[in-house]
DNA sequence: CTCCAAGGTTGACACTGTCTACTAAGGAAG
DNA sequence: CTTCCTTAGTAGACAGTGTCAACCTTGGAG
């Protein structure tokens, strides 16, 4: 046993990848290094030559959530026009909720490692943002970094807020139709459009 | 020991106050039964005696929250304008989440307990998604409940969403002034009012 | 050849949730 | 009054956890 390791060298890897597994299944309060260890055929202390604490292996999940989060944004389908710009960075968003929950999840619906202890975990998620706020920076009628960065709050507020409920079981016990839940992606998005939109700005 | 509970009688209440300060000094991990137990002078097993499991007790503190959330939105200045009263509610969603962030990110920034098998902690839930609903529904211009509907859920992102980021320490490290965050929360209850407002609307 | 560091093992400790069995108090039924 | 059952509490045990410390093994640098 611990063949495959062994040889291989690479029981880090194979730690990320049994914990993401067990996450998966049980949720990040089932993940117990023990465990990790017990699948990999490994004694029970052989993680923590590779991770100082049960806090860093989860940070580095949550990282490499982060990192594929962010590649998914930058693969999304490109426009010269500003408005679809935004919309496809939306719908790219809303995608990778909706097809990687348990990734989503992680980076948001779970009480993070202390980000300021953990900082190489936030790196990715600043990619992130800068992507959004160029974006946004390229929509006609913000001048000033100040209006970008309030909008480009704005925006993610609503993305990530939607897509928070979305996971939630929640919207099932409040009575929301089918219909209603799967128009609102669409919906919301037209909604960013119009608040950001062409449409007269007063203020 | 145990004199005062055993003298009151309300060791269940004492239970929930005691976890819900283990919670705010801690977080939610840091929350034992064993803790709780201790802390009020009392054999580990008291507690269970009234609580079935931690999830259940956890349950009893989030539903608490809940209901002191719905009740503040319940509190809010009304008025007749449809506009403003919305505005209204807006600004009381993110003054909960800014005023008691311990309830907020008990609500909203964790694993819950299955909702399914925790029933009553959704009841109040309901109770403010409603509230909202009711106060879409005034606005002009949505007909149907499934316009109201998609609207609410957009609206609720918004703020939602919004509530969520100011509470992460992310903002910080997302490099956004202070000002900035300062001004979110006015700048985006606008833009709101401008994705739903009196501005023409297409489709 | 020696030495030493990296990676892995074993054993221990304190802590957790939860099961089971026991006890004290108090009220209802007879 | 006695009996009995429910309620609220205690005590002890068990498996499982994160983590500390000490011990092996092995392969390469000097």
């Amino acid at each position: 046993m611990a063949v495959r390791n062994s040889k291989t060298g690479d029981l880090r890897e194979a730690c990320v990848k049994e914990a993401l597994a067990i996450i998966a299944r049980g949720g990040i309060d089932s993940l117990s290094l023990r465990d990790v260890a017990r699948r990999l055929g490994v004694s029970h202390q052989a993680p923590y030559k590779h991770f100082p604490s049960r806090e860093h292996i989860v940070a580095e999940v949550v990282g490499r959530a982060f990192a594929s989060f962010a590649a998914h944004l930058e693969k999304r389908p490109r426009s010269d026009d500003p408005y679809i710009d935004l919309g496809n960075l939306g719908r790219s968003y809303l995608d990778y909720a909706r097809k990687h929950p348990l990734h989503y999840q992680l980076m948001f619906g779970t009480p993070l490692p202390d980000p300021a202890q953990h900082p190489e975990m936030m790196v990715k998620a600043e990619h992130a943002f800068a992507t959004l706020k160029e974006t946004i920076a390229g929509l006609p009628g913000r001048q000033s970094n100040a209006d970008v960065d309030l909008d480009a709050l704005f925006t993610w507020s609503v993305v990530h807020g939607l897509a928070s409920i979305l996971q939630t079981p929640a919207t099932e016990q409040l009575g929301l139709r089918k219909a209603t839940i799967s128009e609102a992606t669409a919906h919301t998005l037209g909604r960013i459009a119009d608040a950001l939109g062409g449409t007269n700005r007063k203020r």
